[in-house]
DNA sequence: ACGTTTGTTAACTAAATGGTTAAACTAATT
DNA sequence: AATTAGTTTAACCATTTAGTTAACAAACGT
């Protein structure tokens, strides 16, 4: 008994201080970028010795891939779940619509932080997130098929899909540029988002719709 | 005339070696980003030595703040021009997207550098680029116009500029994202960018005109 | 209770990096 | 030929930074 409080308190300590510094890295990381990120930075926005993060994670590398295939880990299975669900291909587009810039407008840092380190390190989605990356064959073949049955016009699923995660992404990756271009404020901007749930959706629709 | 030939030697020889400086940042920066690039490998680059950088623009932000408002000052004016050119909306919208892929075709890393360091740094585009932006009133007062003739259904000019802007840029800066995605190689996404000249145009026509 | 393992810290180290300097070079001027 | 002004370089400096270490603390097994 004694033996299994113990554990469980060194566990707690353990994961406690090592998830501290991966939320720490993560804010850190997200918002300056692996080059910019300071390992005493970290330690600090984690309230602990500079050495813990070694002691964890051995290298600044090591802590930046951890928080990385974090960050990706909760946005692609998302992405999956929602193309290879069994709904119609416009269930999947409004879904796709709505569920992300929801999420998103949560973690505004997250699809910048993702595309930014990609560019700058594009080995890294085939060693090491090849596992992670969503199947978008049932989607591609539900495409296919609405073009075949005359529901959509026709358009390369491939175009498609790129199109759909463009329109919902780039507003958040982009923001201080298109703030700036629309001469809009960060609430107007916020408001923009919001009317984008329903706005990409019938942008889209209507585009590939045959009426 | 000596004087003339001599005064017209220096300047050559200044102004060269300061165009090559500004030539090897612009490459490193653009591929490393800010934070990452360092001087030694600018001036490696260049093949000059490291002092000469700081002879010709005093540190490395100011070295920096010399690439970003060049590479600004040549996307920004493009994008002034095609939306307030002296014709249709259609064509604006034909225009953009043959002109601005072709560019960024040339340029992939462009609008990456851009939007990464605008984000790292959000005050920057007011504080020093608020001269250099686009002029958008004329293409919103054509897009309201539109809606109200009838001639496309109603959307607010916000988002139809924002689509617009997403459809062409989003996949240039998330290429190995979107690579990964769709299991396809370099030359692969290369022809699918080329589609795209003609794709997005009939993608944002299809969707915002009254048929 | 007592040695052992695990977790934590402050101080330190080595390397990298932005920036400086003083001397050398170039080319025009007198 | 001597002077002057601008340009270029190698060597140097000060600071920052990732990573280490050695000593200390806490929790554990026995």
């Amino acid at each position: 008994m004694v033996k299994l409080i113990s554990l469980y308190m060194n566990l707690k300590k353990h994961s406690s201080t090592e998830s501290n510094i991966l939320n720490a890295a993560k804010e850190i990381f997200e918002r300056k970028g692996m080059a910019a990120a300071r390992m005493q930075e970290i330690a600090d926005e984690a309230g602990i010795n500079k050495a813990m993060l070694h002691y964890y994670y051995r290298s600044k590398q090591l802590l930046f891939e951890a928080v990385f295939k974090k960050a990706f880990s909760t946005l692609a299975p998302q992405l999956n779940d929602i193309i290879n669900a069994d709904n119609s291909l416009f269930d999947k587009i409004k879904n796709f619509t709505h569920n992300y810039i929801t999420f998103i407008i949560k973690h505004p840092y997250l699809p910048n932080f993702i595309i930014q380190e990609l560019n700058r390190n594009p080995e890294f989605i085939e060693k090491q997130l090849s596992n992670k990356l969503p199947n978008i064959e049932k989607f591609r073949n539900q495409i296919e098929n609405a073009v075949k049955d005359g529901h959509i016009r026709p358009i390369k699923a491939e175009h498609l899909f790129i199109n759909i995660i463009a329109l919902n992404i780039f507003p958040f990756i982009a923001s201080p540029l298109l703030k700036g271009f629309l001469k809009v404020d960060k609430t107007t901007f916020k408001e923009l988002m919001e009317e984008r749930k329903t706005e990409v959706v019938d942008f889209i629709l209507n585009s590939i719709k045959i009426k």
